[in-house]
DNA sequence: TTTTGTCTATCAACCGATAGATAGATGTTG
DNA sequence: CAACATCTATCTATCGGTTGATAGACAAAA
């Protein structure tokens, strides 16, 4: 089924919210910036997301949306679990390489005092998300841990890459970021 | 030496910008904000901060400057390289403990492609001083370990606890810091 | 004909920044 | 010491520009 041209339209504006964003973070975009990358006018914007909230909220969802389907299936038979772990590293490894950018719930996490609550909401999901799906794989690594201290290692797992892009992307190196994820490796004895 | 009127009028505008900034961002925050918190009116702080770049600049220095002041002599013989480690953690703990704030220069990094440049260059230093403290205290914990990989684990360090206060303060739960803060302190084999 | 997506035009509020007045502190000179 | 001059920190008032958001016209599509 094809898409409508509105449908496109609202593809290309929550994309440029997105780039936006994670350049800039939520206070850091205008409704005119976007409608001036998507080609239209802000009011247009508005048309389809009412609110600053709205589309923030849309873009979030967007996000979080192609990063579990990037990931597929934790408990997938077929992937072994330190593959699973290194396509999970590879992906936050992207965001730098490909859009050096920052992963978008990082930033917004950092901005979570100040942002609309639904947006915060949405971040928070990402982020359950994210331990869900990395403490089945650590689980299916470890399976004679206890479950409390694989849920620890998946959370220091998430935490250590959104660090390394922070910093990263902060120097510009590439480098900085594959030294960590090197070290978080071996850290997790993979 | 006792501080002068404007001394002290200073170091109000830049505790008032750090704390606006730790919560919104640099593009969270504005110059009549800062006044009100102050006391005083918007040109008053233009009178002592001419653009947004100077007050932030200021701000992001007395930041570091205070933290490195906290951190003390990495080769201190009287500080055990476990106990400083230790100091290390519970300094970014506090951040979330006691302001409820992320880390300046954590919030900064990510908006670091948006950043007026002067910004972006003291956030730098940020981690760069951070590194040279974490590595020599490492070094001193592993006097063995090749240099490249001392470093290695010294960025892994301050990523980790970047991303883990990222995580905890989206969600408002310290638990989640202290989980990660303890299985970072098992990998380092301290 | 109704619905939909875009436009133009506009709003009040806020932004960073500047100009100029004023009062008080500080310093200099007779 | 007294008188004058300068400097400093604040104020009020305002600038041009931007912000998120709204109203209403219009054309195309259903």
């Amino acid at each position: 089924m094809a898409k409508t041209n509105a449908e496109k339209t609202i593809d290309k504006i929550v994309k440029a919210a997105e780039q936006r964003m994670r350049a800039g973070g939520f206070h850091g975009f205008s409704f005119r910036e976007i409608a001036a990358d998507v080609g239209i006018k802000s009011a247009s914007v508005h048309h389809h997301f009412p609110t600053k909230e709205d589309l923030a909220v849309a873009a979030v969802r967007a996000y979080v949306e192609r990063e579990i389907a990037v990931l597929g299936d934790p408990n997938d038979p077929k992937r072994k679990p330190s593959q699973l772990v290194a396509s999970y590293i590879d992906l936050f490894r992207s965001a730098l390489r490909d859009d050096h950018a920052m992963c978008l719930c990082g930033l917004l996490a950092s901005e979570a005092a100040t942002l609309p609550p639904r947006v915060t909401a949405e971040v928070q999901k990402f982020f359950e998300r994210n331990l869900e799906w990395t403490t089945a794989v650590l689980k299916r690594a470890n399976p004679d841990m206890r479950a409390k201290d694989v849920r620890a290692k998946a959370l220091m797992m998430t935490a250590t890459l959104e660090g390394a892009l922070l910093g990263s992307q902060c120097q510009s190196k590439l480098d900085l970021f594959d030294n960590v994820a090197r070290e978080l490796k071996a850290s997790l004895s993979l």
